[in-house]
DNA sequence: GTTCTTGCAAAATATTTGCAAGACG
DNA sequence: CGTCTTGCAAATATTTTGCAAGAAC
């Protein structure tokens, strides 16, 4: 499904900005900052239109945020959009690298007597395949 | 153990602020928010000075900050006062209550081949017993 | 008395809002 | 053309840093 069909289904206008993003999560395997999207998109736009978009899409749950101890924040493509609703996610303390492991769910632990589950977060750290065998010594 | 003792017990001078901040953290037995803990201080201290004694604590790991989607921060004891190391944390979507749940582990998905495991992260949101026992309608 | 901590001011950074111009459909 | 989106400017908010005065040990 291209950026088009899923702004159209969403009843979003067609913007460059929204499709850049689209379409460079798509491209991209893992999440990205809002640097690294900016970084590969066509134009430039301002930061407050990214802002904007991200908003925006978030809350048509075309993307989803990833935000790593409120230090790093990062976007993938959302559940909108075949994608797991709720699935762990990896981070790299090496390289910084944020994946979505969405082949996997979360388990939910038991909760205290009277109270309700609805959501759940789970962000894994450590070390991604790739930095691993580059063998540093941290 | 008082606040004194876990002060000197982790070589930090003993000041006001930060025993300010380990007292209210014992008394209350769920996560606070900069704010929450400010307001229950006997004295005022600069915003400043707070950012730092909770960036000071938290390196000793004399507590821990909970993030609930980069909007909420909170603060509550951590495991250098026999706290578990890991656990996951409720957030209440009603009252924004944090409470950790530091009596269960966070299950730990397997990860794709060749990734290495360091720590994880678990926030589970719901609605608390109290909030569900006054039945808003939401 | 030496070292660490605080408060203030200021810088740096991040996020939100209003509004006019422009693009989308 | 009516509505939504963008870019710019400005208002807020957040976090960090330098430094001199003061407190802890």
């Amino acid at each position: 499904m291209s950026a088009f069909d899923i702004l159209s289904r969403h009843k979003l206008k067609r913007t460059a900005c929204r499709e850049g993003i689209i379409n460079t999560l798509i491209d991209a395997s893992i999440a990205l900052s809002e640097d690294e999207i900016k970084s590969k998109l066509a134009a430039h736009f301002d930061r407050t239109t990214l802002y904007r978009s991200f908003k925006t899409l978030e809350e048509k749950r075309i993307i989803h945020k990833v935000v790593v101890d409120n230090l790093m924040i990062k976007y993938a493509l959302g559940d909108a959009l075949s994608k797991k609703a709720e699935h762990p996610h990896f981070y790299c303390k090496r390289c910084e690298m944020v994946q979505c492991l969405d082949s996997t769910d979360i388990e939910v632990p038991r909760l205290p007597h009277g109270y309700a589950f609805s959501e759940a977060e789970l962000i894994i750290k450590g070390v991604c395949v790739n930095c691993k065998s580059t063998h540093y010594n941290e």
